[in-house]
DNA sequence: TAGCAATTTGCGACAAAATTGCAATTTATA
DNA sequence: TATAAATTGCAATTTTGTCGCAAATTGCTA
């Protein structure tokens, strides 16, 4: 089995949460796409109640299992950096395309001196770049 | 009169728009605070209906006027780069408090260099930094 | 500054998104 | 497999966001 179901299920049980259906599919859903609205989610998720769904990603968050993202307008859900490299997304205007960035740690050294240079101790950030893709810019 | 709203309705006649009191009221309270909620847009305007609130920012948005940002979870609304310095966020954990930040020059090169890694074009992009704050940290 | 045309507003009705209580089901453990 | 505890699905409800329309406001011109 996946290394990262493993890891999820123990993190589950650590915290006292039961491993459940609808948790296990809610993760593999977030396992196979970058990142994803809570419409998408629904619609990937049939056999299981919105509010089952929402009350999944409630809990998700407050064990840091998934993060929170503003892509141009609406908010959308992926894995946290505890299951995936830490990256930063590029979404363009033009097809809606939604693609994660490479690491880049000179740009992260510039955001972490950001925050000390006003005193405050960064725990995480987020960025989105918008613009055209690649593909776009050919049309 | 404040040079910024005399932009303001320069650039709504231009665009063939009123500049009426709700508007005028909105801009405003976004000169006000660094980041509204809708919701708070709400409570601050309570001469006008929500849907009013809601079109205006609309048709804001259209002009370029606003720029809508995510904080952590909800959807906010800050006045754009034509109003302000070109700024990040910072948002704390412990007492929700937004500030901006400063510039940084080398951090915006990074973020273009690494759009221009993926050939993609950057049009604008958003920071949010998430954390402690220099007062929390004291507690 | 009165009057006209065009836009905007507030209201009420809706539609969509998110939350909640509770009985029935599922899960972990022994 | 029995039991206790957590979770789910469902229905009801609240919260958010949208829309049409009559009344009010705005910009313009005489």
């Amino acid at each position: 089995m996946d290394v990262e179901i493993k890891q999820f299920k123990k993190l589950l049980r650590k915290n006292e949460h039961y491993v459940t259906k609808a948790r296990l599919r809610l993760f593999i859903a977030l396992q196979k796409t970058p990142a994803l609205s809570i419409k998408d989610l629904v619609k990937r998720l049939p056999k299981h109640d919105r509010s089952t769904i929402y009350r999944n990603i409630t809990a998700f968050e407050k064990l840091g299992i998934i993060a929170r993202l503003q892509m141009g307008w609406n908010s959308k859900v992926e894995l946290s950096d505890m299951f995936q490299h830490h990256h930063h997304h590029f979404t363009c205007h033009r097809c809606g395309q939604v693609m994660n960035l490479p690491e880049n740690s000179a740009l992260e050294n510039e955001i972490a001196k950001l925050a000390s240079s006003q005193n405050c101790k960064q725990t995480d950030h987020q960025l989105e770049i918008r613009g055209w893709c690649k593909n776009c810019l050919a049309d």
